[in-house]
DNA sequence: CTTATGACCTGATAGC
DNA sequence: TGCTATCAGGTCATAA
């Protein structure tokens, strides 16, 4: 598993490595460790280093140099830095990637795979490093074309989901509710990790078919999505700042899972024994008996017989 | 239209 | 020891 390999140490004066493969929380953890080094800082130099990770204009002026950082938001697992003049820059971290900041003079201590760099008035450099390339960076002249080429297509914010939403979004959908919460067009911001998660937390199969779940089920659902981002959201940031504050540890926080990274080991709950298997191409883990294919007290509906003709 | 699947990419790890 | 095979997964393009 390589959030272990993610954690190591770095010369930085701090480093946002998330602790796992980003998803939502990481990615808020990131942006609001970001915040107190960019907000208000002009951009004196950008430099590319790979083209091909950035989609849309590649220019000095697109990728910010001049510009005064104004916010920095965060959409799923998508973050994007605005300035004054309406430009917008986006990051999307993928799989492995990374946004360091560096203090004057300093070097990260894995200087590979740096695609991008922004050196701030500050003296401080803001660094993109992402060895897989899953992610990316994209440009964006002004806010309407930020939206309709970023946010368009993106559901709403995992850690705001309301029931409804989720019931009208995925009600007559035929397929497996863990396909379904890993669809970004959906619900922005769960991935692999936090689907498994919140499914446990239900008690609701990952391989159940959308069709077959009710209105409480989706009420359920998306509190638990909510809750579960939420306390990883509070606990990663606890992590990141533990790793600021402190001489270089990586701090000590883990978040505890209840089933995902945790095959061949038995249920936290019931300690009846994890299953594993490909649900929508990911590794999915769950507890045969805490989240079985039918609901406790649900029994088979029965074949429904042609209606006779009366005469 | 909806849903499914392979490709992309590199580092860690297991096994020989 | 060094080599090879396998696995991890977010998103996109393409297929069904």
């Amino acid at each position: 598993m390589s959030e272990q390999s993610n954690r190591k140490g770095c010369t930085s004066i701090f480093t946002l490595y998330p602790s796992f493969v980003p998803e939502l929380p990481e990615v808020e953890s990131v942006r609001r460790s970001l915040e107190p080094h960019l907000l208000g800082h002009i951009v004196t130099r950008s430099t590319l280093h790979r083209a091909d990770i950035v989609e849309g204009d590649t220019s000095a002026l697109a990728l910010l140099e001049g510009e005064r950082i104004t916010t920095l938001q965060r959409r799923g697992k998508l973050l994007s830095i605005h300035t004054k003049s309406g430009r917008v820059l986006t990051v999307h971290l993928g799989m492995s990637g990374q946004l360091l900041v560096l203090a004057s003079g300093t070097a990260p201590k894995n200087a590979t795979h740096l695609h991008a760099e922004w050196l701030l008035d500050s003296g401080q450099r803001l660094i993109f490093r992402d060895p897989r390339r899953f992610g990316g960076i994209s440009t964006h002249a002004n806010e309407s074309d930020f939206h309709a080429a970023r946010l368009a297509d993106l559901g709403p914010d995992a850690l705001t989901i309301d029931a409804a939403h989720l019931a009208a979004a995925l009600a007559k959908a035929k397929r497996p509710i863990k396909a379904a919460l890993l669809d970004q067009r959906i619900l922005a911001g769960v991935g692999n990790i936090y689907a498994d998660e919140s499914l446990f937390m239900v008690g609701i199969n990952p391989a159940r078919l959308c069709t077959g779940l009710n209105a409480q089920d989706f009420a359920r659902l998306a509190d638990a999505i909510r809750d579960v981002l939420a306390r990883a959201v509070a606990a990663g940031g606890s992590s990141l700042r533990d790793y600021v504050n402190a001489s270089g540890d990586e701090g000590s926080y883990a978040l505890e899972h209840a089933v995902y990274g945790r095959s061949g080991q038995t249920c936290p709950r019931c300690h009846t024994p994890l299953k594993t298997r490909l649900i929508a191409q990911r590794t999915t883990v769950w507890c045969p008996s805490c989240q079985p294919m039918r609901p406790p007290g649900v029994k088979p509906a029965p074949h429904r017989r042609a209606a006779k003709p009366r005469p």
